[in-house]
DNA sequence: CAGATTTTGGA
DNA sequence: CCAAAATCT
């Protein structure tokens, strides 16, 4: 029974975007009413706040967790700080309860937050639940952080299992509604000009959702993930990773929804990525300028050429090389990018045009629906072989043996590029080696309906083996 | 989570 | 002779 002398405490939600398996949730709503809040900061984010996609589905995830709470979410703009420091005093809250986040400037403004609350007298508690385990729990036993997947996959598993997941708490008459707080709209999340038609068709933000997708994986058991996951017009990947950034599901849950068919190899590939996903968080922890500096600080002498031409070219997906104009036009139209495709297209703009890998972590961070900092900061080292556990730099994606390869019957490529679906597949990946008849036929053009190579595969190449050699 | 080149071994 | 396998990069 709730009386006037009921507590109030604030649940926070931020990349948590659930109520099932939600610890801090359940801690809010123990004792007393539960003031659920949600503050877009975009000004302590600096150079990391959320781009278009992400506040395509951000808009979408807060729309569905607002009507799964009864319409009682509230949600605020600005200095997360000052704005929970507002609330505090306005409702007289006792205890406020969050989900660990770990980028640098959310640690940072985290922290800071915790002191200041504490300060007031106020029980500031933040949660795991982002994660199967916290960042700095699996470390070798020398001490000091894992650089390598494959060692800490190893002590990741030789680990007790992670937490099981909490049931969502009852909430029935504790939530409290802040008549000061802005509509949903008023967060100016959705895009100005409708650019979100592919989104839109590809894509469902919300828990249920999320946890539909897992439930189809599981259900089918993960049928060809282990081989299928590296072709890009196969169906067979999870598409979870927006939902996990977001929080609409937890690892835990994937992990204890996989329990019982663990021992199918088909599983454990999957489980393996959901580690690399820890791994890149474990990296991001321990070297918070992961995002922006190299790793390798050799690669400080790298000569990028940074061409704005050709930087241009990549993103809009004319590069004359088909699986990367493919994957660079996914990219733009539905908010996601194919795995496969992510490193070929990645490797592409760093090796054969030289254009540093920060910039495209800038592009992926403002199209990608699931842009992560952690998951992205760490995969474009690796691919530009700056990172720890990096790619060796002479491993250079031939974007043309890479299609034959994983895309054979050129599925994928005719699928986002139209112009040229009529190309018969012995030049689909190459179509510059197409007789002139034959492109007649197909009714392409090259350097009118589609560009020519923009570069020259084994000469950009060996340039830049060169550059790298001076590196060293 | 390679590519290029050389070597090998079976038609 | 060619393609798979081994080997360097």
């Amino acid at each position: 029974m709730i009386t006037e002398s009921t507590a109030t405490h604030i649940h926070w939600f931020r990349q948590d975007l659930r109520l099932e398996d939600n610890p801090s949730l359940v801690a809010a709503a123990r004792a007393g009413r539960v003031l659920p809040v949600y503050i877009l900061d975009d000004e302590n984010a600096g150079n990391f706040r959320m781009g278009g996609a992400s506040r395509w589905w951000l808009r979408r995830s807060l729309s569905a967790l607002n009507a799964s709470l009864g319409g009682t979410l509230n949600f605020y703009r600005g200095d997360a700080g000052e704005i929970l420091d507002e609330l505090c005093q306005r409702f007289g809250v006792q205890e406020v309860h969050w989900t660990r986040c770990y980028e640098p400037w959310r640690i940072a403004r985290d922290t800071a937050i915790k002191k200041a609350l504490t300060a007031a007298g106020i029980s500031a508690r933040s949660h795991a639940g982002a994660l199967l385990f916290e960042p700095w729990s699996i470390s070798k036993n020398s001490g000091g952080y894992y650089q390598i997947f494959s060692p800490f996959y190893k002590k990741l598993r030789a680990q007790d299992a992670p937490d099981e997941p909490v049931s969502k708490p009852a909430l029935d008459g504790l939530l409290v509604e802040d008549p000061q707080a802005l509509a949903l709209d008023a967060l100016e999340l959705a895009p100005r000009v409708a650019w979100d038609t592919g989104l839109c068709a590809r894509w469902e933000p919300g828990e249920a959702s999320a946890l539909d997708r897992l439930a189809a994986m599981v259900d089918a058991q993960f049928e060809d993930y282990a081989e299928g996951r590296d072709f890009p017009a196969r169906d067979s990947v999870s598409r979870l990773s927006p939902h996990l950034h977001f929080g609409e599901v937890s690892p835990r849950q994937i992990w204890q929804a996989t329990e019982p068919l663990e021992a199918d190899p088909q599983v454990e590939a999957f489980r393996r990525q959901l580690c690399w996903r820890e791994f890149s968080y474990s990296l991001l922890f321990h070297v918070p300028e992961l995002p922006t500096e190299n790793f390798r600080k050799s690669f400080d002498a790298f000569a990028w050429k940074n061409d704005p031409t050709q930087l241009a070219r990549w993103q809009q997906g004319r590069t004359g090389f088909p699986l990367v104009d493919a994957g660079m036009r996914e990219l733009w139209e539905t908010g996601t990018m194919h795995n496969r495709v992510r490193m070929i297209a990645a490797s592409f703009l760093v090796k054969n045009l030289q254009i540093d890998w920060r910039l495209g972590a800038a592009w992926f961070w403002d199209c990608l629906v699931d842009a992560d900092l952690a998951n992205n900061s760490a995969s474009w080292q690796w691919v530009a072989g700056s990172g720890t556990d990096a790619a060796p730099y002479f491993r250079i994606f031939n974007p043309t043996s890479q299609a034959k390869k994983y895309d054979p019957d050129g599925r994928y490529i005719r699928r986002f590029i139209p112009e040229l679906k009529s190309l018969p597949n012995k030049y689909l990946f190459n179509p510059c080696s197409a007789p002139e008849s034959v492109l007649e036929a197909a009714n392409v053009r090259l350097g009118k309906t589609y560009p020519r190579p923009m570069v020259d595969l084994k000469q950009s190449r060996q340039q830049a083996l060169d550059a790298y050699q001076l590196t060293r």
